[in-house]
DNA sequence: GGGTGGCTGTGAGATTTACTCACATCAATC
DNA sequence: GATTGATGTGAGTAAATCTCACAGCCACCC
């Protein structure tokens, strides 16, 4: 319970902003409720005081000389506060850098980054594409995300976001055409592949167990490795999230599903990183999990 | 919910008690909650700043260049609250005037005001006996506690209590000797009255269709009348509630039960009275009605 | 190294506060 | 008398706040 010093804070709030604006109705615009929520906490203010601090009439409020004497108090006290939070609104936004995976971006945090601008208005994320291993040294970035291919650097808070499931896609066309019964028979596909993951096939194939040729297309971003993929030049091995608009989309077909790679993707901050990157991690944290 | 341009101001306010006092416990002393509430706001405030605003060791907190500056704009704030409230405190509390009939603030009031001095601390109630006609203008009390059997004054707001019954009472041992049967019988009883009720009788004669003869012993106040009456000196009329905890206790009897009078208890205050006026009638309502 | 004390953090659930909705009432205006 | 715009409030819901009961951490002491 508030404290005995105190009546609630709510209520002083409702009463000030009604006499400043003279009405009711005004004040429950101003602070976002009806205006049956500003009577019931002027009232209650009223009871618990045992005085009368404004008179009714169908023209506005009045206030009581008691009335006047506390309303001007309260105003400087909340203009003050007022002056205090706003103080730190304008440090507390500006941006939030955050290094990412390209293809992780592009396809799984973009179309979610609306969601955490709606909750952190006045807080800008930019985004910078980088696979490199953490480097906060250099103070370019709040919060990296990556897979756990890399040693994390030391002094940092990870959170993970979720384990990574890898496995062959390609074109509906092409693996109608090839007949494809087993993983093995994937080895009739082009091979197609991006040199941000090279070892990408055969990572898949030690876990699948299967037999995996060399060479193949070799592109230049992931991005592209998909596009390709999706026009029917051949099979990628690709990350699940990183293809699940697609698969629903129907443009790519997993027809033999997707396996733990071993390794996670991760949001990765340093410990004594700004409150707002850690804001951001709960959230991708959460996005992750839901 | 709190408008968009203030966190929650119980979170600022615990912030600003952490900072000054340099720890969580302490805070939470001060405001009356465990340390885990004071935990819980302070991090919510962080969170929708997305700023880190002290940092916490075990020797207690230390408040970040930006904490400082926040913490500074809020004391200011709430130390100009708080003298706002105290001088309030300092006006509403004072004291209550409150003209009541004489024996129902002796037998009923009295005996319940502990409840209204718990519920309103710092409100002394000041009571002062009368059955004279409500009059308001001369000031010298907020609220009046009458039978309506005067005309009410004008600009007044009437809180009913209850109706009035009233019936015969006398001692136990009168009403053995004297063998009553029926109401008729107490016209052999010695008729006590008091000044500030001369028509009891009759009245109560008229209501019950009983011839009731006239002379009899008076009394100045009613409350010596109900002592001879306990004293077995003779037989008076009184109101329910004047009587209770005596027919209670054994020390009178009322052979014939209670009639309504046509009259109500009833507690008036000036339209524009003080709120303490306001919320002793709406205590003494509550009270009534339980 | 282990024990103690005092600090903060948090999951889960309970309690309290605050609010909305849908009306009612009142007075001023036309 | 009807309309408009103000405040008041019963009943129920939603959100905020809090408690309880722990956990973890660090400094200090032995």
């Amino acid at each position: 319970m508030p404290p005995v010093s105190f009546p609630p804070l709510t209520a002083l709030r409702a009463f000030e902003a009604a006499i400043r604006h003279g009405r009711m109705t005004r004040a429950a615009e101003e602070l976002g409720v009806t205006h049956g929520a500003i009577s019931r906490q002027v009232r209650l203010l009223e009871d618990s005081f045992g005085t009368q601090l404004m008179t009714r009439s169908p023209s506005g409020l009045v206030p009581t000389e008691t009335g006047v004497a506390l309303a001007q108090h309260l105003s400087r006290g909340f203009r003050e506060i007022e002056a205090g939070v706003a103080m730190l609104r304008a440090d507390a936004g500006g941006v939030l850098d955050v290094s990412c995976l390209g293809t992780f971006t592009l396809r799984w945090l973009i179309p979610r980054l609306g969601r955490f601008a709606t909750a952190h208005p006045g807080l800008e994320v930019r985004l910078s594409q980088s696979d490199a291993p953490c480097d906060f040294s250099r103070g370019r970035y709040d919060v990296a995300i990556r897979v756990t291919d890399h040693d994390l650097p030391a002094g940092t808070h990870v959170t993970t976001l979720f384990a990574e499931r890898f496995g062959p896609v390609l074109a509906p066309a092409l693996a109608a055409r090839l007949a494809l019964r087993s993983p093995a028979d994937l080895i009739r596909a082009p091979r197609l592949w991006a040199r941000t993951r090279p070892g990408a096939w055969a990572d898949w194939g030690a876990r699948s167990g299967c037999a995996v040729h060399e060479g193949g297309t070799a592109y230049e971003h992931f991005y592209f490795l998909l596009e390709a993929a999706a026009a029917g030049l051949g099979a990628a091995i690709a990350p699940e999230p990183h293809v699940a608009d697609d698969l629903a989309a129907g443009r790519l077909v997993a027809p033999f599903g997707f396996l733990p790679s071993g390794l996670s993707y991760v949001a990765v901050r340093r410990l004594d990183a700004p409150r707002k990157a850690r804001a951001f991690c709960d959230w991708i944290g959460r996005e992750a999990a839901g």
